[in-house]
DNA sequence: GCGCCGAGTTGATCCAAATCAAGTGATGTT
DNA sequence: AACATCACTTGATTTGGATCAACTCGGCGC
C-alpha cells in the first residue's frame, strides 16, 4: 500500500510505531490531481496540509498585475501546508498547484491535534518539518538578494536536481526535474534569462543535453555559486 | 517585574495560566546586550530561542564576499530562533546581532520540551509562532522578487512602522524604527538607493523629517505599493 | 507530409538599481 | 570653537536582467 509506505518513510512521522502509522494512513484522504490543478487557493481556510505521492506542487503567490512569484516546489515524498494549519489564522497565504498530474496525501489539521495530544512526538516532528521549509525560505532569500542568475541556476542544479549518473572522476549528470519555465520562475528570473544563465556557465563545465545537464566540474561550479559543497546531496 | 510581564503579553504564551507563567519567568535568564553585539553566530548550536524585552535584534546571513543579507529585525515583545531550536539539526542558520543596546529573554530548548510533554498546548503556540514568521519570509521573497525599491520602502513604512499620530483626514506620522541603512539592508536595497526610493513616493504624500515620516494619503500609498490597507497594523 | 503549437533560444534595446565619488549636515570629542 | 566622524544625500556612470521581437526545433493532430 503506496499510502502507508510513504507516511512510513516521511520526517513527519519519523519514530512511529507501525500501529500508530497504520490508524494515520486510515485517517488520511487520497486525493489525484491533474496538469495545472488548483490544490488551494490563497485565502482558503487551512483544514489541511499535504504529503506528496507523486508529482510535483508548486506554491505560489500572484501580484496585483497578475506577476507570480514560485515560493516552493515540493516532490515526491514531501509535505507541505503544515504552516498555514497550525497559523493563528488557519488560512493559506499561497496558492497551490499541481505541475503535472499528481498524487497528494490530504491530512486534517483536527486529526493531527488529536495526534499531538496524545503524543507530543508528533508536535515535534511537525516543528522539525516546519524549521526546514523556514531554512529553505532564508536561503532563497539570500539567494535573490545577493547571487546573480547564472549562481542561482548553478546552485539549483547543484541542490534541486536528481543525480543519473556520477563517474569516478567526478562528472556528474543531472536532470532537471520539470520544465525551464517553472524552474525560472522559482528562482525569480524570466526563462530568457535562464537561458542565458547557463549557458554562462559552460565555463564551469556545464552543458545542457534538453533536460540531461552534464557537470564536469561540480566543485569548481559549488565555489563559483557560493555553495557549500557539502550540502550538495549525496556528495 | 518586567520579564514575567512580556511572558504574559507573549502570543507564545497565549492562554497559560498565571501560575505556570511564574514558573516559566524562573526558568529563563535575561541577557543584556551593547549595540553590535552577536548573540549568536550562523552554524552555532541551537540551545535557546528568545523573546525580547527591548531593543532591536537583526537575524542575516552574510555571503563569502562578506556581503549582508538581512533576514528579520525584531522587537519588544517579538520571539524569534525558534524554528531553529527545534530542526533536526538544532544550529542557528543565521547570525543574530543586535542594533543598539537590547535585552532578550532565553528560552532553554530542553525546558520547552518539557512543558510540551506537560501540555500540549505549548507545542500548538510555539507553531503558531513559526508559522508568522515563514509568512513574513513568504511576504519578503515576494516583495524582493516582484516590487520596485518604492514600492518596497512604502510598504516598509505602512507595515512595520510604529504611527506616532493619525489625524481624522487619515494622515499619519509614523517613525523609522533604527537607522536608514539597516532599513535599506532589510529590503535588499542600498542605502543610495533608499534616498531615492523615499524621495519617488512625495506623489504619494510622503515627506520625511529625520526619523518622522508624514504619511498624507495612506491609502494611496497602500494602493501603489500592493499592499492590502486591511493589513496595515491599526488601520 | 504539412501545419500548428509549445518550449526554449537568440538578438536588440531599455532601465532600475548598483557602483563609485563627492558633498551636506548633525553629532561627538577635544 | 574647531575638528573629526557618522549618517545620509546627490550626481554621474555602469550593468545585470527585463522587455520585446523573432526565430528554431520537436511533438502532435489531421
Amino acid at each position: 500500500m503506496e499510502l502507508l509506505q510513504t507516511i512510513k518513510k516521511s520526517p513527519l512521522f519519523l519514530t512511529i510505531n507501525e500501529e500508530t502509522l497504520k490508524d494515520i494512513a486510515k485517517h488520511c484522504r487520497k486525493k489525484k490531481l491533474y496538469k495545472g490543478q488548483e490544490l488551494f487557493a490563497a485565502g482558503n481556510n487551512a483544514e489541511n496540509f499535504y504529503i506528496i505521492l507523486s508529482g510535483w506542487i508548486k506554491l505560489s503567490r500572484i501580484s496585483r498585475e497578475g506577476e507570480e512569484v514560485i515560493i516552493h516546489v515540493f516532490g515526491h515524498g514531501e509535505s507541505f501546508a503544515e504552516a498555514a494549519v497550525f497559523s493563528d489564522k488557519k488560512k493559506y497565504p499561497v496558492y497551490a498547484q499541481s505541475i503535472e498530474d499528481a498524487e497528494v496525501i490530504e491530512i486534517p489539521r483536527s486529526f493531527f491535534i488529536k495526534k499531538i495530544e496524545e503524543d507530543s512526538r508528533f508536535a515535534l516532528r511537525l516543528l522539525g518539518s516546519i524549521s526546514a521549509h523556514q531554512h529553505y525560505l532564508v536561503q532563497q532569500l539570500e539567494q535573490v538578494t545577493s547571487r546573480t542568475a547564472p549562481q542561482r541556476v548553478g546552485a539549483f542544479l547543484l541542490r534541486f536536481c536528481k543525480k543519473q549518473t556520477e563517474s569516478p572522476d567526478g562528472v556528474m549528470v543531472v536532470d532537471l526535474p520539470y520544465d525551464k519555465a517553472i524552474i525560472s520562475t522559482r528562482l525569480s528570473i524570466k526563462p530568457e534569462t535562464f537561458s542565458r544563465a547557463l549557458a554562462k556557465l559552460e565555463p564551469y563545465g556545464v552543458t545542457a543535453d534538453k533536460r540531461a545537464i552534464t557537470i564536469k566540474s561540480p566543485e569548481a561550479l559549488a565555489d563559483f555559486c557560493d555553495v557549500d559543497y557539502d550540502e550538495i546531496p549525496c556528495s
